[in-house]
DNA sequence: GCCATTTCTTATCATTTGATAAGTTTTCCC
DNA sequence: GGGAAAACTTATCAAATGATAAGAAATGGC
């Protein structure tokens, strides 16, 4: 997949006038990491926000017990600890880079004060948290209606290049199945 | 449980100040609607967004094939299509009343017309989107993480009068089982 | 209060998914 | 390029959940 950069990422959430969005972007810096990065550790506070210009990364939850991949980023997706994020409290997820990936930083303190004073990041503010909150939900909803087999197929037709990018393990954790169970609806679609 | 009132309705999500919250309540008119009563049909462009005063009501998806019951709304809680709301699409839920209800409403107009004239509000909605988020979130997490007893365990314990004001049909949909599943369980716990 | 309807439970059997382990393929590093 | 490690597949068996149906309990209307 292409690069994005950040003036892209920035208006797919929500356009912002030039104003706005020069003021968010003065907070923006550029950096990289390699693959198997850890860009958010678990139980920390995070103060950071990235956007994601080229890579791909991973999110999972539960990491005493068992690994659940519960998020994939992509190019021009937001990567973030959600909770740590809202509620300025522990995150319960840990985020890994799966490829050297290159990404946009933004310190949340600088974020939260962006807020507060500018009405226009705040809707942006605003959208992001929106968009993102559909899209668990309809991932929710999706999980509870359709078979293991049916999930699947959908990956293979929304997402086709994230079984090329990312292992086998991540996606049957991110599909709700064990890997042995993923490797068995991949040889019956065969 | 007790009425609860739009003040503390809304500085639950995010404390406004007294003009802010004053444009709001403007804007807040209170209506009441039976038991079973229809507020969002599935596959409509919702316009209103309702605050629950009292009452208790339940969000459900796929209703042609096998209804999913993935929310419930109790006293306090905001009571919304969440796709609608955002994408001002068609809805994927239809939400039921299953008590006699009391409830503030707001159109989503002048709720948007609000957001982009006053920085306050936008950030009270930008919150409101972020919780709703985190609670998702959360959920999807623990639906993976946890077998189904545990799932009811939990419910018990955190939301205890659920079991009481709503049917078990419901309850078990909404636990991502089925009703005999429920029951199978329930009287292992006995 | 009584009957009809709805809701909930219990029982049986089928299906799906998980756990474990062994085998195969791929990847990576020297 | 060869060998070790990791990733994936396949096979077998166990456990959890679903489907169906029949019976018990609760609810609601007259």
């Amino acid at each position: 997949m292409e690069h994005m950069n950040i003036d892209n990422i920035l208006n797919n959430i929500y356009p912002l006038p030039d104003q706005s969005k020069n003021l968010l972007k003065e907070k923006i810096y550029e950096i990289t990491c390699p693959k198997a990065h850890i860009l958010f550790k678990v139980n920390r506070i995070a103060s950071k926000v990235y956007f994601l210009k080229k890579g791909i990364v991973r999110a999972y939850a539960n990491p005493e017990e068992e690994e659940i991949t519960f998020w994939f980023g992509k190019e021009g997706d937001a990567v973030l600890s959600m909770k740590s994020y809202v509620e300025n409290q522990k995150g319960y997820e840990t985020i890994e880079s799966l490829e050297p990936c290159e990404l946009y930083e933004i310190q949340t303190e600088d974020l939260k004060q962006l807020y507060n004073t500018d009405i226009h990041i705040a809707n942006w503010g605003r959208k992001f948290a929106e968009q993102e909150l559909i899209k668990v939900e309809e991932r929710f909803i999706f999980r509870q209606c359709k078979t293991a087999l049916e999930r699947y197929k959908e990956l293979i037709n929304n997402d086709p290049d994230l079984l090329q990018r990312v292992q086998l393990v991540h996606i049957a954790s991110y599909l709700g199945i064990t890997p042995v169970s993923l490797s068995r609806i991949r040889s019956e679609l065969k």
